[in-house]
RNA sequence: GCGAGUAUGGUGAAGGGGUUAACACGGCGGAUUGUGGUUCCGUUAUGCUAGGGUUCGAAUCCCUAUACUCGCC
């Protein structure tokens, strides 16, 4: 089946919204934070671990798992669930955002892109068609249309020529779309203009996808032209269809878009920082290798998570500073837990009406000045 | 006991009379937003075993002491 939004509830004050996003893995609430495992695996945890936090979908990528082990594989192992076997639902990326972060040298054109492979340096050519067939092959619950991610700052005549491309680029992957059990979201461009962003919602919307995302966002922008990012296209976007904004992890950030309307957001960074020993807090985000907690018998946080329940900063940082896996580990646990935590009590917020007090209680403490962090 | 050699930061070390003592590791901080899984960036010896001397100028040359290493009795 293809995945159903069911809005329960907005929020009067802004654009904030509860509902659930029924899947063929089951049931979730949103706003949801769906951690990245790239390579058909969260880095680190297991699929059991990744459920007990309670993260409901997570995001592959296609672009990685089409170099190695290459779809075909996958799909001989029965799809993606099972080839990790994780019975939740699955997010492909496009291997759109791949293009413009990891290939040095790339060329794009009408047709696709042509550019060099991170593993072995062979010349790729990626284009909607394929992104999209190898996403039915995946057979992942959300497949995502392949578009073009504009750097920031880009001119207006590029982002609009880029812009219009991807709209291109969205309606040919839409013909070729071909799996009943699988979904498609469509990706809003636009870059930093409004006009663009209005454009490329309409646009994408007349092509009626399952589901629409905010791409282009955490690209480099201040967060006040982001936010501005999310503004102009949101407001386009039909209220019976998941709302994604793409990439986006920081906490602050994953609150702002919220308020704005977003249900789902994927994101590296807790399990990126975790394996560079950081950890995300209520009181901001701390390195866990500082001298400071060499001696710190206390849990990370006040935490519900595995890692804060039974380990202490001092044993963890000790772990990290000796490059030992299970500090990455243990934080990469609980920093998904924590962002999951926050979408939680946010969906919290929306029901008893107070995400405004939420988002500057919440902002208070994370980065202000608080003796945990000192 | 005799002879020879070496002494540079937390570690391995470069520099063999001329301004701010190379580099690496480690330490200490920071970064990371649709993940190229141990990454990137910054910082870290006002001082070269100690004392004295030569010189305009010494980590670099000389003397003494000390420590260590190797060989011989």
């Amino acid at each position: 089946m293809k995945v159903k939004y069911e809005l329960l509830k907005n929020d009067t004050k802004t654009s904030s919204r509860y509902g659930l996003l029924h899947t063929n893995y089951g049931t979730f609430e949103t706003p949801m934070f769906m951690p990245v495992g790239t390579l058909a695996t969260v880095k680190t945890l297991s699929p059991e671990e990744v459920k007990e936090i309670g993260s409901g979908v997570i995001l592959s990528n296609t672009y990685h798992l089409w170099l190695r082990p290459g779809e075909d594989i996958v799909n001989k192992a029965g799809g993606l669930h099972k080839f990790m076997n994780y019975d939740g639902p699955i997010l492909t990326d496009s291997g759109g955002f791949q293009v413009f972060s990891l290939a040095k040298k790339k060329d794009i054109t009408e047709e696709g892109v042509h550019f060099k492979s991170h593993i072995d340096g062979k010349s790729l050519f990626l284009t909607p068609e394929k992104s999209i067939e190898i996403q039915n092959k995946l057979d992942s619950d959300i497949a995502m249309s392949f578009d073009e991610c504009i750097p920031y700052p880009a001119d207006y005549e590029y982002a609009k020529e880029s812009t219009l491309r991807t709209l291109r680029w969205a309606k040919r992957g839409k013909d070729v779309f071909n799996n009943d059990n699988q979904s498609l979201f469509g990706i809003v461009q636009g870059g930093e203009y409004e006009d663009l962003r209005h454009l490329s919602a309409i646009e994408t919307v007349k092509m009626d996808f399952d589901g629409y995302s905010i791409g282009g966002t955490s690209v480099g922008e201040d967060k006040v032209t982001m936010y501005k990012m999310i503004d102009y296209a949101i407001k386009y976007l039909p209220k019976d269809k998941p709302r994604y904004l793409m990439g986006v992890g920081e906490p602050i950030d994953i609150i702002e878009g919220v308020i704005r309307g977003v249900d789902m957001f994927d994101c590296v960074l807790p399990t990126r920082i975790a394996r560079h020993g950081n950890a995300f807090t209520r009181y901001g985000k701390i390195n866990i290798r500082n001298a400071k907690y060499k001696e710190d018998f206390t849990p990370i946080d006040n935490c519900d998570c595995y890692t804060c329940k039974h380990y202490t900063k001092a044993y963890i940082r000790h772990l990290i500073v000796s490059n030992e896996s299970f500090g990455q580990r243990l934080l990469s646990i609980h920093n998904i837990r924590f962002l999951t935590k926050l979408t939680e009590d946010l969906r919290e917020a929306i029901k008893n009406d107070n995400i405004l007090e939420y988002r500057d209680n919440f902002i208070k403490n994370y980065r202000g000045e608080h003796e945990n962090t000192k």
